[in-house]
RNA sequence: GGCGGCAUGGCCAAGUGGUAAGGCAGAGCUCUGCAAAAGCUCGAUCCCCAGUUCGAAUCUGGGUGCCGCCUCCA
């Protein structure tokens, strides 16, 4: 079964069809001169378990994904501060990467930076002029949006109505209020570059196409980026690498819906972001990111300071279920030679969650869904375990726990093997307590044994009686 | 004013023509000395109106409400 993508320029479901041996995957990164929030960590999460799931259909990927480095916020953050634009943006480039890196994101293959391909702007830059597609006045270059006859086809506009909603200044210099700049002229205490124009530096857009173009070149496969960049910075984007090369820039382009707070978009300049640093204070990763995965990316997500809380049951026996089962496998493997009834029942059920988890991330990565088959596939498992008489683990247990530790594990990121090892005398200790408790049950002496409970309760050691004999593990 | 999206049980969330996945919360039950864990059972006709159709949450038209973009933004 092939993958189909909901295309924004399409506005429709397509069939992912690459010609390349891997697919190239360009992302709209960050611009940096501020901690990176939760809406940072949307589409990061979203693309690191695309890229994985095409990693486990077979695909190989080639993932690019930009720090614009250079902008006017970077520059009058930085003029606050009193710092260097270009290291401040480069510390907030590695705080970023640092709290993706805590959320478990794979990192993309390359991270271009805007300060380090002046020249590669330049020319593209000149290739426009050349292609009649821009024009210099006064130190400034910019683009002409009515050389481009199909400006607007990304966000579903005509440049007409995009005129009419137009709520700001224009520059005097500009031959039409819609083109945008691709070169700046310098002002008094920022950061310039030498260019045909004069000292100044790059507009927004123009960095994308051009290292997109760079690292990907023409026309490859996943274009990908919040919802909020549709216009104008992907029109943009279109407008000049399809002005300069002639030929279509990416095939599909995939945007991430927002993240809300109180029902509003979480954003800088509105200042209710919520940082990520502080979130993985609080919590697991991979609660996050299960947070991030249930619904879909497309559509909106509401966040509040209970959100978390509210997803981490059911979370958290998902996990209770992988580390049970990763308690009865035991690292060892097993063969099929044995299988009752039961056991041949999962073994068929997870093959039947892993072909429906497969057939719902194909449908344009619907990770809500292929989580509910995980928790349908779960609760066949727990029954299971529930009918079991012994520790021993078996094969159906072992294709269970290979089946999580692949999906939810791998490719979505979502469980945590807890290690329950404890140091030196302590496990021991705690074994010969259940023991003690388990004798005194067996005498009756519930008091004594429900002492012994409720006092390693107090030390966040939870005791379960199973029909396979009481268990501990350390509560969170 | 233009463009796009959304509206599904108390909450979250799949489902785009054939009679409503899953999660949380709630109720009951099983197991159990109790507790915990787990399992089982119970709950919605899908914002409103009008159409198309044998049949619509799903298509069409018209409303209402909310969100996003049209300014920097993931």
């Amino acid at each position: 079964m092939p993958i189909s993508v909901y295309n924004t320029l399409t506005r429709r479901k397509e069939e992912l069809r690459s010609s390349r041996e891997s697919i190239g995957i360009y992302v709209c990164g960050v611009t940096p001169y501020s901690d990176t929030h939760l809406g940072h960590a949307r589409p990061s999460v979203v693309w690191d378990v695309i890229k994985k799931y095409l990693h486990y259909r077979g695909y190989k990927t080639y993932h690019v994904q930009n720090f614009t480095d250079i902008d006017d916020k970077i520059i009058n953050r930085a003029l606050e501060l009193g710092v260097e634009p270009l290291k401040l943006a480069e510390q907030y480039s590695e705080e970023y990467l640092e709290s993706m890196d805590a959320l478990g994101v794979a990192r993309a293959d390359l991270y271009p930076r805007v300060s380090r391909h002046i020249p590669d702007i330049i020319s593209m830059i000149e290739r426009l002029i050349e292609r009649g597609h821009a024009y210099a006045v006064n130190g400034n270059v910019f683009y002409s949006v009515l050389s481009f006859p199909e400006y607007g086809k990304l966000s579903n506009q005509k440049i007409e109505q995009l005129q009419a909603g137009t709520r700001f200044e224009v520059d005097p210099d500009k031959k039409h209020p819609l083109d945008f700049a691709l070169w700046k002229k310098a002002k008094p205490n920022e950061p310039a570059w030498d260019s045909p124009w004069g000292k100044g530096r790059p507009g927004w857009h123009i960095e994308c196409s051009v290292m997109s173009h760079k690292y990907l070149g023409e026309e490859f496969d996943f274009h990908g980026g919040g919802a909020d960049l549709i216009f104008p910075h992907h029109e943009n984007e279109i407008a000049q690498s399809e002005g300069a090369t002639g030929r279509p820039l990416a095939k599909y382009w995939l945007h991430n819906g927002m993240i809300n707070l109180k029902q509003e978009k979480m954003s800088k300049s509105l200042g209710n972001i919520v940082k990520v640093k502080d979130l993985l204070e609080k919590y697991p990763k991979e609660l996050i990111r299960f947070f991030i995965l249930s619904s879909h990316y497309r559509s909106e997500l509401e966040y509040h300071d209970q959100k978390l809380e509210e997803v981490s049951r059911g979370w958290q026996r998902l996990n209770e279920c992988v580390n049970k089962l990763a308690g009865l496998v035991d690292g060892k493997e097993f063969t099929p030679e044995p299988l009752d009834e039961a056991g041949a029942a999962l073994v068929k059920a997870a093959e039947e969650a892993e072909a429906r988890f497969a057939a719902a991330m194909d449908d344009d990565f619907n990770t809500a869904l292929a989580l509910g088959i995980l928790f349908d596939f779960m609760r066949q498992v727990n029954a299971y375990m529930a009918g079991l008489r012994s520790e021993a683990g078996d094969y159906a247990l072992y294709q269970a726990y290979q089946l999580f530790a692949k999906l939810a594990g791998g490719i979505f990121g979502i469980v945590r093997l807890e290690e329950q090892r404890l140091s030196g005398l302590s496990e021991p200790l705690l074994d010969l307590l259940l023991e003690l408790r388990t004798e005194l049950r067996s005498q009756k002496l519930y008091q004594l044994a429900d002492y012994i409970r409720s006092r390693l309760a107090e030390l966040n050691v939870a005791i379960e009686d199973t029909p396979q004999g009481p268990r501990w593990k350390m509560r969170s």
